[in-house]
DNA sequence: GAACCGATTGCCT
DNA sequence: GGCAATCGGTTCG
């Protein structure tokens, strides 16, 4: 059983690059009506400021991206592609915009639930893939904002469809870096991180050793 | 308001 | 490997 205390708010209020590369090793947890899910986070993406083009923050404050200069250990979701809901972490101090894509786990508990949700069976694939996973536990827009870290007065009196969080746990033995995933813009930058002993990654790694 | 685009996935050939 | 599905955000007129 993985631990389930959730990473305090300094956690994330640092750097994005370095949360990004933290997070691998760490378990994403969900809880809806539906149940308890969790998986182990074996791949993520950091999303900078401004000077990041690929980020949504690139043009800076914009309704949507407003929430990525926020307080740090929040969910950020958006919808892409019309039909896939993506889950990032809200990094750096208040003020400062950053996120981390969680793009891959390995599914450690309620993967009846997952399966059920995904339609699909219980293979590798199914937290493989930031769509998958945002489907998988159960996660819409309705969970943008919600606090990743111990649950405030705030957001008990406001949030109703589930909750989320994240725990730590060891880093993985290897972790690469390389380009992120269906990103043109900035493409040489290498703020992809994942575990590649992993089995549930969205793509092979193919890239340097951190 | 209209047009265009996208941090994806699954199904098709 | 190609491509449709599908819709909120952003930009432009």
């Amino acid at each position: 059983m993985p631990p389930r205390r959730p990473l305090a708010q300094g956690f994330y209020a640092r750097d994005t690059v370095a949360v990004a590369r933290d997070l691998l090793g760490c378990t994403l947890w969900t809880q809806t009506p539906g149940g308890v899910c969790a998986g182990r986070i074996v791949e993520t993406e950091a999303y900078l400021d401004h000077r990041d083009p690929a980020s949504h923050a690139a043009r800076g404050r914009t309704p949507r991206s407003a929430i990525m200069f926020g307080p740090p250990g929040v969910a950020y979701v958006y919808l892409i592609y019309g039909m896939h809901h993506c889950l990032n972490a809200v990094t750096e101090c208040d003020g400062q915009a950053g996120a981390v894509l969680i793009r891959a786990l390995e599914p450690l508990i309620g993967l009846d639930l997952m399966v059920q949700r995904r339609k699909t069976g219980p293979e590798r694939s199914l937290c493989a893939g930031p769509g998958r996973l945002g489907r998988a536990l159960g996660i819409d827009l309705d969970w943008n904002g919600q606090p990743l870290t111990a649950s405030s007065r705030k957001s008990a009196n406001n949030f109703t469809p589930g909750r989320v969080w994240i725990a730590a746990g060891p880093a993985p033995a290897r972790v690469v870096t390389g380009p992120r995933v269906g990103i043109r813009r900035a493409a040489s930058e290498p703020h992809r991180f994942c575990d590649p002993d992993s089995a549930c990654l969205s793509k092979p790694p193919h890239f340097g050793r951190l």
